[in-house]
RNA sequence: CGCGGAGUGGAGCAGUUCGGUAGCUCGUCGGGCUCAUAACCCGAAGGUCGUAGGUUCAAAUCCUGCCUCCGCAA
């Protein structure tokens, strides 16, 4: 199949990679521009890009392709590949109608949750967050709402106790290549069906930002577990002890109650901290500011709580 | 030139203010104790203090350049 690939992050590359790798012809990649990024503000490249730069794909940085000079060129491009279907992962911006009807097949999204839950642009952290059991991923036909096109195909995945965004990131990305694929082969053999979202069953997963990582260790201990495994590693949750701020990583529930006020130190051993139902959360993998992550192990050997 | 923190035996840190014998907790190795142990006791190995220069009788410590890592802000 001649296709147009449109994404940015880690969890796009998954999908890119699976589809080079079952041998499609990838007519061009379309990214985010390169945005200064980090220290210093150094002009990063995206993943995505990097990734098609080391397989010698086209790539093309459009800042937009509603209006400008620079949609115009986008548009004009698109029409000179003229795919067959152009795949979207986590592109992080909104496709007008032109670019949805131009491709024979359309444009299909790769999402990372069961639609119609979790629609938008943070479902993995919010499905952590809500401490669901499962989750998985939904490959749709774009249509102008955000995330509500017709489902094409799912996957389920378990969600593991204890695990984190980047982990359940890494492992949806992997699942969504390989039903990008399988999904792919049925649109060309004319044998996919699209069902439309129920949308009376949907809700909204709004990007995470970093207000919400302070730790608010009032909550039960599942829910402050829950929000440290969501925010994982990018924002990343947080505690202050003192004056330090403590960046938490990894943490698991400790089935201990503590006669202790929430937000107290129950365990100074293991780095366990007390929550509003009495219950512990034991910190397994912590940051200290301007400092290494590291175990807890480790972080207590030359830091007192 | 966005703001800031940090590089010290294998790991995590102290020591830098005010230059003067390389220190702590843990790990490793050897020995001891014990029915036994990740417990306890005794002992040992292991570091040109990120790097290149400078100042000095003397630099982990003061000065300058460079490299690497990290937090914040965007």
């Amino acid at each position: 199949m001649k296709i147009v690939f449109m994404g940015t992050p880690d969890f796009a590359v998954s999908s890119l990679d699976s589809l080079v790798k079952a041998g499609h012809e990838i007519l061009g990649v379309f990214t985010q521009p390169d945005r200064p990024k980090g220290r210093g503000n150094k002009v990063v490249p995206p993943p995505v890009k990097q990734y098609a730069a080391e397989h010698g794909l086209d790539v093309y940085q459009p800042l937009s392709f509603k209006k400008g000079d620079d949609a115009q060129a986008a548009m004009e491009t698109l029409h000179r590949l003229s795919p067959e279907i152009i795949v979207v992962a986590a592109y992080g911006r909104i496709l007008p109608k032109e670019v949805l009807e131009l491709p024979k097949y359309g444009c299909i999204n790769v999402h990372g949750s069961l639609l119609p839950a979790y629609r938008g642009a943070g479902p993995v952290q919010w499905c952590l967050i809500n401490g669901e059991k499962q989750t998985g991923v939904t490959i749709m036909q774009m249509g102008e709402g955000l995330d509500t096109g017709d489902m094409i195909d799912k996957v389920t995945v378990d969600i593991g106790a204890d695990e984190t965004a980047d982990e359940l990131m890494d492992r949806l990305a992997a699942a969504g290549g390989e039903l990008l694929c399988r999904v792919i082969d049925d649109i060309g053999q004319g044998r996919a069906k699209a069902e439309p979202q129920d949308d009376s069953l949907s809700n909204y997963a709004p990007m995470i930002t970093k207000d919400m990582a302070e730790l608010d260790l009032s909550m039960t201990a599942q829910e402050v577990h829950n929000r440290i495994r969501g925010l994982s590693s990018n924002p990343g949750a947080y505690i202050m002890l003192g004056e330090r701020r403590i960046k938490v990583y990894k943490s698991t529930l400790d089935t201990r109650k503590f006669a202790l006020p929430a937000g107290s130190v129950g365990d100074k051993d293991t780095f366990t901290m007390v929550c509003g139902d009495g219950y512990g959360v034991t910190f397994t993998e912590v940051q200290a500011i301007g400092g290494k992550r590291m175990k807890t192990a480790d972080f207590l050997r030359g830091n007192k709580l």
